[in-house]
DNA sequence: TGTACATCAGTGAACGCGCGTTCACTGATGTAC
DNA sequence: TGTACATCAGTGAACGCGCGTTCACTGATGTAC
């Protein structure tokens, strides 16, 4: 928590910095981020997250509109790490099985990486938030999703990996590394990321090739 | 909605059936998942389980305890029902393809017939309540659980499906049809049950033949 | 058999806490003339 | 250049609603003697 000297200061320098508005909302969606991770949804409100980042209620308001907001914020801050770190894996791939084991491995290290960003975006569908900003959402998703898919098309075009509805194929890719994830986050006990990251690929690989 | 009539004629026959208290949990359990198929969390409170059912708040603590405890036991027994029905049909099944074959097939039949009780399933990981009756709720699901391990382990044993930690093989076999149902559940577009029964069993078969 | 008591399912008004949200405010900076 | 006004980030006390929970109660049935 940050003492409550430092406060006004901050506050009188916001204007003078010049990206401050850009900082109060980072500020925020850290904060944020910080009470899921510790509280999970039961102790995840404003003012907690309120108290945590140090910034007053009115600003988060300002800055969020609501509650709500802020969580779909943070959901597509989250979100838009892991499609990249994923999509960036992928195009960097030669060859269709790099690409899957790429993708599979690459997502594994982002949880791995940012624990509390892969437990706020597992939990996160079965909260009320992103269905109600759910077309924002899907905006600030979808080219980073088109990125991966456009990687992974053109060994189906090739043959080398199987022709399939784009969705079902997803499934196969996502479906296993997803679930391994929310085992692990849950502290479900024989779940180790490292040899999820040795195994899983080759299984996947196998799963997807023509 | 019950009318207001038929309340106290239940009442006073509650006793003289024998079987109420039984009736009565179940009636709670029922409402309880109607409401959350109808209202998601956004509307999951017992108010509304009172309301939905026509029985008694205070009945409803008589039975439960709480909230929470309520929850959890819908949770241990759409569990209960999905694992059955998936423990049967990989016990009837012959032949290792056959039985990855019947459990996939088996959930994705188990979702569509019971739409509401998937959708609790899936979503419940998130709440609070599982983590505070965990010991409870993992001690109904062990049992279903071994049935499915054993019905898979003789053929991992004479290597026709490839021997790897029994969390990650699960992981395989559920994790596409999960992320499936995740979606479909959530209505996204372009997910289909019955073409998801039609290929995935076969691409699933392939990721953990040996 | 009758009486007294214990047990148990069920009832619903009332309570208090904690949540998201509002709002009148301050002060710094930008803009017009 | 100085003055007046607009804009914007930030503040935090206060509010009201809805939630889970409590509790004193009723009435039917089972049990003891």
């Amino acid at each position: 928590m940050p003492s409550t000297s430092t406060s006004p200061n901050r506050r009188r320098s916001r204007r003078a910095e010049g990206s401050d508005r850009r900082e109060t909302r980072e500020l925020l969606l850290d904060a944020a981020l910080a009470v899921f991770e510790r509280e999970r949804f039961a102790g995840y409100t404003v003012h907690a997250v309120v108290a945590e980042s140090g910034i007053s209620l009115g600003s988060l308001y300002h800055h969020f509109g609501s509650m709500d907001g802020l969580s779909a914020a943070l959901y597509g801050r989250c979100m838009a790490r892991l499609l990249e770190a994923v999509a960036d894996a992928a195009e960097a791939a030669r060859g269709a099985r790099a690409v899957i084991v790429a993708i599979v491995r690459s997502y594994l290290a982002f949880v791995a990486r940012e624990r509390a960003a892969a437990m706020f975006i597992h939990a996160a569908p079965s909260a009320a938030f992103l269905s109600e900003h759910a077309t924002a959402i899907a905006a600030e998703k979808a080219p980073r999703l088109e990125r991966i898919a456009a990687a992974v098309r053109p060994h189906v075009r090739s043959g080398a990996i199987v022709a399939m509805p784009e969705p079902l194929l997803e499934m196969l890719l996502i479906g296993p590394v997803a679930e391994v994830t929310r085992r692990w986050l849950a502290g479900a006990p024989g779940i180790d990321l490292d040899e999820a990251a040795t195994l899983l690929p080759e299984r996947i690989w196998r799963s997807v090739r023509a």
